[in-house]
DNA sequence: CTGAACTTTCAGAGATTACTGAATTTTCGG
DNA sequence: CCGAAAATTCAGTAATCTCTGAAAGTTCAG
């Protein structure tokens, strides 16, 4: 009688469905099920939820549940919060899309690419003794170069604000054009003093 | 005495450890240590390798090999070719870091975001029946807004030549106050226009 | 056609990863 | 401080994924 609510019913089909859905793709998108489950019914709900709600919610192990969050943190997709005149926590997610896009692609580059482009740097400093590392050596330059490139380029937008990186991205290929208008007016002169 | 080099040559340091860093990184990335590996060696390769070839050199099972090239096929990362008066299967892979970073691009949009994307079109077309789904469903438009938003981007740009997208990159930033400048021209129709 | 060369399939062994419950450690109101 | 409430660790089990060798299937020169 006197429980909170969240505490008796159960998840609605809306719900249910949404997570059933983040667990599927946990594993293509290199997370585990139980994982996914956690970060879409923390994304969804309205207010921050403690471990055993979430263990309960799902029907999984307390435990298993404390490993996820562990690991949601280390992906800086939900945070720590604390409720007046309670010991336990909580935990809620930033719901504007676009920092879960700046944070997601940030975590992945640490993990996914920068390890990558430092073997490669590396690499690039060997000297090749056969045609053959000639060869691999000139693949990786390019696989280096396109990928210095791009995480440079990552690192411009990101400095961006939302407003400007909307509407550039709503402008699509117009852009293009713009940009063939102002390149006679000196902008390939900007472009080429980079890099 | 009469065979061809490669079948006695083994690896070389530079291609060797190339080759470890794929096996590595290829669990992040959401293959097998087993296909990062053999597109690791086949990418540096100067020619294109039979699956005997493969598996001799990363001293992996002929069915294993098998596996992997299938999947990598999947992913559109190598193709098969056929040598005159040979029956074996070579494959190769593009040595073009552009299109192997579009491949990527397109075969992960189709994979990790298209599903997705689709459960939250269908969850958007449902009417919350609590407060608790309305919240629900608004974290889910949110979604869905930015990932259509990103991909319908990706489309355009994708449909850019090589060289002006190149060039958009290492402009970085300074798109923006290029389009700042234009924006006082008309553009900011322009971009209203596309939705 | 035939059969040798090559490729694929697949069942099961092996390796890795995920999950649980019990035990331990941490935290904090009193 | 104390002790109860909460969080974490961890060893063992369960589930999943990877890899192999044997068998079956395919292809094509002769």
């Amino acid at each position: 009688m006197a429980y909170p609510s969240s505490l008796m019913t159960s998840l609605s089909p809306l719900v249910r469905s949404f997570v059933a859905h983040f667990g599927e793709m946990g594993s293509r998108w290199g997370i585990n099920r139980t994982v996914g489950q956690i970060y879409a019914l923390i994304f969804v709900s309205p207010r921050a939820l403690n471990a055993d709600e979430i263990a309960e919610q799902l029907e999984f192990s307390r435990s298993n549940v404390s490993m996820g969050l562990k690991e949601l943190q280390a992906w800086r997709l939900v945070s720590l919060r604390h409720q007046p005149s309670d010991r336990r926590e909580y935990f809620d997610a930033p719901s504007d899309a676009w920092e879960i896009f700046r944070t997601l692609a940030e975590e992945r580059r640490r993990r996914e690419i920068e390890p990558t482009l430092s073997m490669l740097r590396n690499a690039l400093l060997e000297t090749p003794a056969t045609e053959e590392d000639r060869i691999a050596l000139e693949r990786m330059r390019g696989m280096h170069d396109l990928i210095e490139l791009t995480t440079t380029w990552f690192d411009d937008v990101q400095r961006m604000d939302q407003q400007t990186l909307a509407k550039l991205m709503r402008m699509g290929a117009k852009v293009q054009k713009v940009l063939e208008f102002t390149g006679r007016l000196g902008t390939a002169k900007a472009a080429g003093s980079r890099k």
